[in-house]
DNA sequence: TAGTAACA
DNA sequence: TTCA
């Protein structure tokens, strides 16, 4: 384990290429029940580039009418999210340092051209619990900085297998995703990459 | 504003 | 950096 910043926790190949393989099974499955849909801005309506699921009692979903929340229907099934598959759980219990379980897990694919801008997680209402962050897929570049937008920012290339927890002092750190490396990992059928988002909503 | 264009 |  690397500590990149306070609070920023960095598990380099914390899965190998068997149990990587093994979550992208279980992801597959969640997208099957809960199919990738793209978000978009609250107000503008403008979409993302990244498109987005989830499992777990609560997903973290965007439009332009209601903005960014948690609900427990899937925006265009309406139907409840899937549960988080126990692998996930486990990596949470092993990395997280956290009493709760989880009760959300996002679920982000980005293509070759995807992105996502500098933004902090605080749709929740527990910050005291971290968010725990698994790449599988092509590597991305990833970048991260501090609790103010204008805070100097690192970045780092985010492999498949690696893990990062962001708690403590680093829980409301802005981050994002300045590019994709297409044909860097050969895990997924296309090229992509897959970001789950393990998150403590609620506080009890 | 988890995005983007326009601009210094 | 501003705007939205």
């Amino acid at each position: 384990m690397l500590l990149l910043a306070p609070g920023i926790r960095y598990f380099p190949d914390h899965f190998n290429a068997a149990a990587q393989a093994a979550l992208v099974e279980d992801i597959r499955a969640v997208v099957t029940e809960a199919p990738l849909y793209i978000p978009a801005m609250p107000k503008t309506g403008k979409e993302m580039s990244v498109r987005m699921t989830n499992c777990g009692a609560l997903g973290w979903v965007t439009d332009k009418e209601q903005g960014y929340r948690y609900q427990a229907l899937h925006p265009v099934t309406q139907k409840p999210w899937p549960a988080i598959p126990p692998r996930l759980l486990a990596l949470w219990q092993e990395v997280g340092d956290c009493r709760l379980p989880p009760e959300a897990c996002l679920v982000n694919f980005y293509s070759e051209a995807a992105k996502m801008g500098l933004h902090q997680d605080r749709d929740e209402q527990n910050f005291q619990a971290p968010v725990v962050s698994l790449s599988l897929g092509d590597t991305c570049l990833f970048r991260f900085g501090g609790i103010n937008r204008n805070d100097k920012t690192q970045s780092l290339k985010l492999k498949s297998g690696d893990v990062i927890v962001l708690g403590g002092e680093g829980r409301l750190a802005f981050h994002g995703v300045d590019r994709i490396y297409p044909g860097t990992s050969t895990l997924l059928k296309s090229s992509g990459r897959i970001n789950l988002t393990l998150r403590r909503v609620t506080v009890s």
